[in-house]
DNA sequence: TCAGTCACTTGCATTTCGAAAGTTATAGTA
DNA sequence: TACTATAACTTTCGAAATGCAAGTGACTGA
């Protein structure tokens, strides 16, 4: 019943992506986690010093959109950390297509390296 | 003197293309360039359906950082249209790997077809 | 003269963003 | 028993961005 797909705009592929990450954060959340970060922690001590209140929504948003899953790594206190999903990590072209542009037009750009995640407790 | 860049947040490739990119129609614009359209009304006339005030501003910022230029095909009264770059037309690997993902995560979406352009008077 | 076209601009209400401060629940230390 | 620190958020509120509708100027063609 009612078989028409509705979209928020159109049914162009790139429109919808804009749709979820279309932002100045959103990606670079998601680049923070390719680069191996997982906690609150270290998505904040960026060097792009994004706001708690927009990592937080980013997050939500994120895991909503089936991005990014939410996991308990200790209780008492509860604390969480965020994992890339498949399709999370299905972005990875898409960075990589970015990260050659914004070199090649942005001098004195770098890719950023890895990091080590904080040891569990 | 001063020999250190200044990067409006980060020196990361990402972070400055969406400087420039991250929101919700620049890249569309963008995509209606290389599908191409050239004039006002054929960027309107898109099925998003952009403000014709957000249009103008982005028309100008894209012109501003050199993704696009502008140009009039005639006279009394002047009428314009707007052109990539070489540097826009770099981005076609990007909104390739964005249409990749894109028609993989969101079924029903399709890549746009081309559109044959308004013929000169 | 008058409607139509094109590339915009302007006004204004609504929505979203973002910096700073606050909250909750613990562990560790004196 | 207090006190300090840590982690993961939430709240507040002014500022900026968005988006709808209407307006503008310079023409062309009927």
């Amino acid at each position: 019943m009612g078989s028409k797909m509705k979209f928020k705009r159109s049914s162009c592929p790139i429109t919808n992506v804009l749709d979820t990450l279309g932002d100045k954060w959103t990606l670079l959340v998601i680049r923070d986690l390719v680069l191996g970060k997982r906690r609150y922690q270290e998505f904040t001590s960026s060097p792009e010093r994004i706001a708690s209140n927009i990592l937080a929504d980013r997050l939500k948003k994120l895991e909503a959109t089936g991005l990014v899953t939410r996991r308990a790594y200790q209780r008492n206190p509860a604390r969480y950390e965020y994992l890339l999903t498949e399709k999370g990590e299905g972005l990875k072209p898409v960075l990589e297509a970015i990260i050659v542009w914004g070199k090649t037009h942005y001098p004195g750009t770098k890719r950023f390296p890895r990091v080590a995640h904080v040891k569990e407790r």
